[in-house]
DNA sequence: TTGAAAGCGCTAACAC
DNA sequence: GTGTTAGCGCTTTCAA
């Protein structure tokens, strides 16, 4: 591979001369530049990466690291945050923390090894076990949080509002005649399902509906947990609606629960929260919450690119607000029955 | 952040000294060693991987372009290839091509200047528009090509057998005495479309049907371009099964069909290929055909690696064999009205 | 407007 | 076993 000595010597410059034309750093000869550029094309040169970020501390480059590429919402996420990373020409380094905070931290280290410019963290494990860790990183390169609040630690992040989000819900739920409406949220408790189980809880409240513990149920976050986390409440109790803290966890009941026989929305309800593409190709499609994920993504990144040029710019806790989706898994049983 | 040279004067050593700690690449006396790795603790020191490569040439990266985030397919095999990535220590740097050859010479380009020691290549469009491109970057650096064979030119490549995966798909539909099968195959003449087309037509012949042109449409790669498929298909024709060239199609064409009042499998049967996560999530569970994605993941990365130890090693042509799994959207009618 | 020289943080070759 | 030295490919002073 050619070196920017390569390209100076075929254009009789110096290595300084070539550089300045590369980067437009300084006002070259018309002439010279032309000369430049000919052995630029005819070496077919290009810089390094590496030598040029080991000089200028500039790599292009952010880390991200999100749970799993399989879960259909982080797919999107990513999609776009790749869109928004191009349009700055920065790439991103993606990696998958599987809701392990060990792994989330060897990561993390290994991005920052890697000198990464920021770094983009839907790390559910590390933010909560591992405040102090994180918030070393924070000094070295600039972070954002993905899908919750930064929890005090200096930090920006960006997330969709999943409390309101559950808010809308619960109300709509209600609002349809429902009373005994089940939730199946994550094993752990991770913020964003948390928030999310608040807003679920807050809302019967207000309608003063007491909280059924044999309703609420707890799974891993895949189609596949959901699917079990039905069947076990089921077992325990028969609610007329069902709530997933995602699509994918509803979209999991939904199959258990017609594969027993029962009609979704007649006999059992159903509502997810994510909008993710799936959520309107089963059948009966999936009432939901969108979340803008384009939104959070661009102002994601955008904040991250202001803080890597002006480190000392402020942080900022970017919440974003969710739509609620209506669609057939909880259509009226009237109508439904019409449509059968 | 602190440097080898940090670590060297706490320790009392040169910097060959550390470097030889932490690479493990000559004996060091037992005391001395103990003297760096404390040094290093103190400084929370970290390794410039900017520095290690651009000195040893080594940056323990490789680059990866799949088509798109979205398609669940390449969640699966980006999940794949990282796990085998990780246990070579080695970090991968994903962009989407988009089935867009500026796109995906853009991006080979960029991984290209970013020094990595080889290439993940799911780019139907170069690889065909581009054969003296990718030759040219071959010469460079290790590539293996994936989903799609060689063509001839010098690179390692790992896919499934498609051809053959249609033709087993083919011959049980007609075993299930379907004659009139249509086929929803991709807008673009992709290799790996192609050779699955021609798994199914080889195998209508074979048994004397012959290819109706109304029923082959065409679309884009995603489940709304499925779902048009159909639609067309149906104004044009009226199979009794539909073959998609993957399960995302398949899918898209199965929620049209039943949008349409039709049954599935009783009116029309439907199968895809890929056996995506999704594929058994939707109802009826559709039948399909596996892909070993762990598998092609774990030859391709092996071979990569290979590669980059030994560049003068052999290429190869990785075809992996696929299997047949016969779910609920194609089941024979009678059995399927017991059912009902 | 251009060139010379220094140096980013590391490894590899060669001495001792 | 360990240190010295050179240099990877680039950018960035500083001089001219």
């Amino acid at each position: 591979m050619a070196t920017i000595s390569d390209v100076a010597r075929i254009a009789g410059v110096s290595k300084a001369t070539v550089s300045r034309v590369l980067n437009d750093t300084a006002v070259v000869n018309k002439e010279t530049r032309k000369r430049v550029l000919q052995a630029i094309k005819s070496l077919n040169y290009m810089p390094s990466y590496l030598a040029k970020g080991m000089r200028s501390k500039k790599t292009s480059t952010f880390g991200i690291i999100i749970p799993d590429f399989r879960n259909p919402y982080y797919s999107e996420l990513l999609k776009c945050i790749e869109e928004e990373a191009r349009k700055h020409k920065f790439i991103a380094i993606i990696c998958t923390g599987e809701m392990n905070a060990e792994r989330e931290r060897e990561y993390i280290h290994y991005l920052l090894s890697r000198q990464v410019e920021g770094m983009v963290l839907c790390c559910y494990v590390s933010i909560l076990e591992n405040k102090t860790f994180i918030q070393d990183i924070a000094k070295k390169v600039p972070i954002i949080v993905m899908d919750q609040p930064s929890f005090g630690i200096p930090v920006s992040s960006a997330y969709a509002d999943g409390y309101k989000g559950f808010c809308k819900l619960t109300d709509y739920l209600i609002e349809q005649g429902h009373v005994k409406i089940g939730m199946i949220r994550s094993l752990h408790k991770y913020p964003c399902s948390e928030c999310r189980f608040l807003g679920y809880r807050d809302t019967l409240k207000k309608h003063g509906i007491e909280l059924d513990p044999d309703l609420v149920v707890e799974c891993e976050f895949t189609a596949a947990g959901g699917y079990e986390a039905a069947k076990r409440m089921l077992s325990r109790s028969k609610p007329t609606a069902i709530i997933g803290v995602n699509d994918l966890l509803a979209i999991g009941a939904m199959k258990y629960i017609r594969e027993k026989g029962y009609n979704v929305p007649g006999d059992i309800a159903i509502a997810g929260h994510d909008n993710i593409a799936l959520s309107s190709l089963v059948s009966p499609q999936l009432t939901t919450v969108n979340i803008p994920v384009e939104k959070i993504a661009e102002e994601a990144i955008s904040q991250l690119i202001r803080k890597i040029e002006n480190p000392r710019s402020w942080n900022r806790d970017i919440v974003i607000d969710t739509q609620l989706i209506i669609r057939q898994s909880t259509e009226p049983v009237t109508k439904h029955e019409i449509l059968m």
